[in-house]
DNA sequence: TGTACATCAGTGAACGCGCGTTCACTGATGTAC
DNA sequence: TGTACATCAGTGAACGCGCGTTCACTGATGTAC
């Protein structure tokens, strides 16, 4: 009757397990907190079944947590080298874009990642710690590619990428609860924010300071 | 033999239950992942007594959630009037010291904000989303008295302090896991980029832009 | 001050329940010849 | 192509255990007179 392979049974189920379990975080419950038997049941699994894929819940959030990381990174990375000949605030404008149509498709791998960056198990957290890390260097380049261009003094690309990933995830973290229409309303404030560090950055490797 | 009243006697249980689930949190457990048993036994009591001070564990959770909140910005208020007639980067350096100090104090609690802010209760969330905007005001306030005597232009201070807030939460959450003395290593960074925005939402409102 | 009664924080036994894990199993899929 | 055997994803019964909650209780503290 069906055409799949076992190997290709098994991965589907797989799938749906992980599925599941993020189904059940989409209702606010934590990795930590969510049970063998609980997970089965919203994969429409015997429990026993999941030791076939998982030896324990911890196996099982690890690996959504891999999912999660991934994702974010090469959603991150689509359409970097379209903005670095383009001005610095299309730069904004697209990583604006493309953080945003991530939360859109994945916003419950954002939701795990934000909550599992300080959960009970460092693994997890390390795990996180390092994606997040890729994603300040990576923006550190493209700002690098972007100053270059069209900038003569040298500016802490690395504090800006940083200080523009952190503003960022806060927008990400609140936008979690806003209807579409309020956080596209928003938007224009991130972008404001956003230009003031990349201008500040700027301003300050000219040497300009607060209190002159 | 004792000479402490009844009631003070319970109040005397209540802080030790609460400090019993800090504790708890400490060794990295969530808030939704903690039972009534075990915090119990961290406090060294009876399973039954726990009642007499709340009717469930998610009560006790508020009760944490809403000292920790308390207390973020009692700290963060603390010391506010001094800088407020000093010059911009002395009030900056003046809030790092006061973010500081208070995770030296109770990093803890801000663990538990932090985790919680994205938790499966929608009344804590609400409480500390409401802490959070507290904090930012305030800063906005600062921000604008500060500027007030120095410059002319209109800024956009709201979005500098909500900037500023994310910026000094991430750097908070990345602090957790730091040795002392990493983290005295990480200041200048956050610093810089703190004054990268404030610096930048005063170019922004001069008039200065990202392409000219 | 002393006495009789009320309050109430904390206890410990008991309950029913869902948990993670084990085990022997079933039956479809895969493999060797 | 057909047959005999191996593999292995998924099942369901069974286990011991810790959970949240109830209940009747104890005895120190508080109150009224």
């Amino acid at each position: 009757m069906s055409t799949l392979s076992r190997a290709e049974k098994k991965q589907h189920t797989r799938e749906r397990i992980l599925l599941a379990t993020l189904s059940l975080i989409t209702e606010g419950r934590s990795l930590d907190s969510l049970g063998l038997r609980e997970v089965a049941r919203a994969a429409d699994l015997a429990p026993t079944s999941l030791y076939n894929h998982f030896p324990d819940m911890e196996a099982l959030g690890l690996a959504l947590v891999e999912q999660a990381c991934t994702r974010l990174r090469e959603r991150m990375r689509e359409g970097r080298q379209a903005l670095i000949k383009g001005q610095a605030t299309t730069a904004i404008r697209s990583m604006i874009e493309r953080f945003i149509r991530y939360l859109d498709d994945h916003q419950i791998e954002f939701r795990l990642l934000v909550r599992q960056r300080l959960g009970p198990s460092p693994v997890y957290q390390k795990r996180i710690h390092r994606a997040l890390q890729l994603l300040v260097e990576e923006l550190a380049d493209d700002v690098r590619q972007v100053v270059a261009t069209r900038v003569q003094v040298p500016v802490n690309v690395e504090a800006e990428a940083e200080a523009a990933v952190a503003i960022m995830f806060g927008f990400g973290i609140l936008a979690l609860d806003m209807s579409p229409d309020t956080r596209a309303l928003q938007l224009p404030r991130l972008e404001v924010q956003l230009q003031m560090v990349f201008l500040g950055g700027r301003a300050m490797a000219a040497g300009m300071r607060l209190d002159s």
